[in-house]
RNA sequence: GCGCCAGUAGCUCAGCAGGAUAGAGCAACAGCCUUCUAAGCUGUGGGUCAGGGGUUCGAAUCCCUUCUGGCGUGCCA
């Protein structure tokens, strides 16, 4: 990041003492081919036409301005109008010295500025335990919570809990029923729409040991409210802790119940209905959302008088904005897609700025054991949890995977993968060469010599192209970091951490990092991977992994 | 039918908001341990970027279109 800024700004002066306009769309990148320098930029070709210059000339031009300039060793012309740029060894330099210095707070900045950002993830029903789905969501939102609070934004994280409507009252009837079974009582078969799991007996046995004889002698309707209740509190416990194993908090647990009760929803019934968009037909009350770019027009209550889901989901957004926020995300899972058409179409009937809510669909999630897919069934109850995959492969090696794909990809969870301790495991890979440098470092206490005592003129040992490469990567560690937050891809930073993984691995190999007799190289070979790892680490932290620091060998 | 998302190596996926010869991992094959962890490393083969048009100096990337797959399209949430 650093570097690019500094070739961007030599390249706008330099553009300037020229008298030659630059088209501010150009960019500096790190080209493909080695062959073309460490950067490389498209000024002279995105700026050719306002200049009526050709590309070539234009950067012949730049180039020349160049040749006096410490910060690269070689700045060229190629084909098309490209300009190639080899940085010096100082500022190669430049970076360990920077990251060495900040140590574990390098890369963090302010660079969102303190917005205000919602993320609303995960918000599973409350009707049963964390599926692997709301696994993907956690670790999805809350990476991009760490990314976010660590360059300077305000992010905060809200989970909504739908524990009202048609399908907590299910909820209740099944544990009812299973309730009523446990009194010896002939339920029969489950009707089928109904929640099948084995937490419903569960929590049918529970509530019948510390409330049984209290609900026994209730009517139904009282009954039915109780276990409600309890049933609620249950889960919601429930899901705080899977998530709180799982390494995810969240600021805000905020209860559709709850907002039901504070008349707001009143309020957006009756403001839809003086803006007239609203009319009446077959007994219910509409939304004329066609109005506003949906598809068709939506029910706000049904004929039974009792409002949709989407009519407090309308009021709860409305708290959104009355609470300030400047970006307000909602993560959401692959079904809910023709959803948020509507939404935008009540805000906007509401007047409210629809162009703050972002909305990122994470694709369902595939598990796979011994390459065999696994088949879940909600209905019946047979999923695999949260809390299993958690037990199973534990939360490092779920978290990594999760992130691991951007987010419109389906996601093929290999268990058996996952389990791995070798390098086709990129988790295992990744803390591997954490855990690599940690022993290095350790044996370094063993040299002849000062290790503790930085001096960073040292670090002009450092010559040899991988060390270079190294380097390079190492800068960019910023920019991915800033993608992650302002993309809202945290499986950038994944992919990173493997590159840089597998750089060091290699460098590893190649080169012996502990030589008592070339004490100057060893010291620089310590600061570049002392480097490295510091990076890794702030890495590993921003995704809610573990930076080893041994691998402990399971049999 | 309509809408959203996807289609890149045998498999799993990247490809940085248009850049130079399309990349990685796995799998396959061939190699590397008296050495700081071989829990690792190296090499080889493998592609009509789903197809077809267009936009321009330049397209996997942007636009149009066709095909294929997933999901959605309830007075469910």
């Amino acid at each position: 990041m650093k570097i690019k800024k500094i070739i961007r700004n030599e390249i706008e002066k330099v553009a300037k003492s020229l008298k030659i306009s630059i088209n501010p769309v150009f960019s500096v990148e790190i080209p493909k081919n080695v062959d073309h320098g460490d950067f490389s930029s498209n000024v002279a070709l995105v700026s050719a036409k306002e200049n009526k210059q050709k590309p070539m000339d234009l950067a012949e031009l730049i180039v020349a301005k160049f040749k006096r300039n410490k910060n690269f060793s070689t700045v060229t012309v190629a084909k098309p109008g490209f300009i190639n740029f080899t940085i010096s060894r100082t500022l190669y330099v430049s970076v360990i010295k920077e990251i060495l210095q900040a140590g574990e707070e390098y890369a963090k900045s302010d660079y969102g500025q303190g917005s205000k950002i919602l993320i609303e993830f995960v918000s599973a029903n409350p009707t049963g335990p964390l599926n692997i789905v709301s696994a993907r969501a956690a670790a999805y939102g809350d990476t991009l919570y760490r990314v976010m609070s660590y360059l300077g934004y305000a992010p905060s994280r809200e989970f909504y809990m739908n524990d009202a409507g048609n399908q907590v009252e299910i909820l209740a009837e099944s544990i009812e029923l299973r309730f009523r079974e446990i009194l010896g009582e002939r339920i029969g078969e489950m009707p089928d729409e109904a929640y099948h799991g084995e937490y419903i007996i569960e929590l049918a046995s529970r509530i019948n040991t510390i409330e049984g004889s209290r609900i026994l002698h209730m009517n139904e309707i009282e009954r039915l409210e109780k276990i409600k209740d309890f049933a609620l509190n249950e889960i919601r416990i429930m899901h705080e802790e899977s998530l709180s194993r799982f390494g995810v908090e969240f600021e805000s647990w905020i209860s559709e119940n709850s907002i039901r009760k504070t008349g707001i929803i009143e309020e957006v019934l009756s403001y839809l209905y003086e803006a007239k968009v609203t009319y009446e037909k077959d007994e219910a009350i509409w939304f004329m959302a066609t109005k506003f770019d949906d598809e068709k027009d939506r029910v706000l209550l049904k004929a039974d008088g009792l409002p949709t889901y989407f009519v407090p989901d309308i009021a709860y957004h409305t708290t959104k904005y009355d609470r300030g926020y400047n970006v307000i995300i909602d993560v959401l899972g692959p079904d809910h897609h023709g959803y948020i058409q509507r939404l935008i179409a009540a805000l906007k009937a509401l007047n409210y700025d629809e162009t703050k809510m972002e909305f990122i669909f994470l694709q369902q999630v595939n598990l796979f054991n011994e390459g065999e897919k696994i088949k879940m069934s909600k209905r019946l109850g047979k999923i695999v949890t949260m809390d299993e995959l958690v037990d199973e492969v534990g939360k490092d090696a779920a978290r990594f995977f999760f992130i691991d794909r951007k987010p419109a990809s389906h996601l093929n969870f290999d268990m058996e993968l996952a389990k791995k301790q070798s390098s086709e495991n990129p988790v295992f890979y990744c803390q591997y060469a954490h855990a690599r440098i940690c022993s290095i470092l350790e044996k370094a206490k063993a040299l002849p010599f000062d290790t503790i005592e930085i001096d960073y003129s040292i670090l002009k040992k450092l010559n040899k192209q991988d060390e270079f490469q190294l380097i390079k990567k190492l800068q960019e560690f910023e920019e991915i970091l800033i993608n992650v937050a302002e993309q809202r891809e945290p499986h950038r930073l994944t992919d990173y951490l493997k590159e840089l993984s597998g750089m060091f691995h290699k460098y590893y190999h190649d080169f012996n990092i502990l030589n008592k007799r070339t004490k100057d190289t060893t010291l620089a070979r310590l600061y570049l991977v002392t480097a490295i790892r510091n990076i890794l680490k702030i890495g590993f932290e921003l995704i809610g992994v573990s930076a080893p620091e041994k691998m402990s060998k399971k049999e």
